[in-house]
DNA sequence: GCCCATAGTGTCAAAAAGGATACCGTGATG
DNA sequence: CATCACGGTATCCTTTTTGACACTATGGGC
């Protein structure tokens, strides 16, 4: 998506602007997994098969600009850097949980085809 | 979005598959606004301001092709064209609900500096 | 000395999404 | 006769996004 220019005047819909900050195809997983909690830049690369290492790296930044996540880089070798949910990221949680109970009920094979 | 292939052995996640039907720029506008009833074309891109026509017909046939929205057509002049939610779209009103929401309470101006 | 893991960055190129614009047919309206 | 509204199409072009791949630093293990 060539998305929201990411300041947009935005017109008139609390809705797009929501969507603007959780586009990309990888956003909404990437909350969705650390819901459970704190994570490693390569736990998240294991947890979502499919995102590149430079992905993930965008999105993460890109959450964190938007204050969606939390980054804490320790100091070490090898280097250890933790992602977890910020308490903006953390009031996305019913979207979420909404956004996978309908996966899970609308998109299992059978309801799919039951639709 | 170079979105999920439209068909993906999606790797494991109901979200995955649920997100690939919902991106686009301005799918969950038009749902959103489709939740309030029954809309023409017309209707819908005034009610949206911004999306072209184009855009505007692609996300249209998209959500039907995806079994989210109902579109029928009336053989009259000028043409009349209604879009409606399906049951399997107005399955998606928690989670259209939820981000509205998310949407009204985290990023009106206060809300945004306060986080 | 060589390789591994971590958490990246940089560059390049492909693919996709989105936007602008012009055009279509028809009947009513002026 | 010219124009408008409706619901689109078709075409062209630009911007974004994404993916592939190579490269980095450091310390530890073999």
């Amino acid at each position: 998506m060539p998305r929201a220019p990411r300041q947009q005047s935005c017109t008139g819909c609390s809705v797009e602007r929501a969507l603007s900050l959780i586009d990309g195809k990888w956003k909404i997983v990437i909350l969705y997994k650390l819901l459970k909690g704190t994570l490693r830049f390569n736990e998240l690369r294991r947890l979502i098969p499919g995102v590149t290492q430079r992905m993930l790296t965008h999105q993460l930044r890109e959450l964190e600009a938007d204050g969606l996540i939390v980054r804490v880089v320790y100091a070490q070798v090898p280097p250890r850097v933790e992602y977890s949910l910020s308490t903006r990221g953390q009031s996305l949680e019913p979207v979420l949980l909404a956004l996978k109970q309908w996966g899970d009920t609308n998109l299992s094979s059978q309801a799919a085809k039951a639709a």
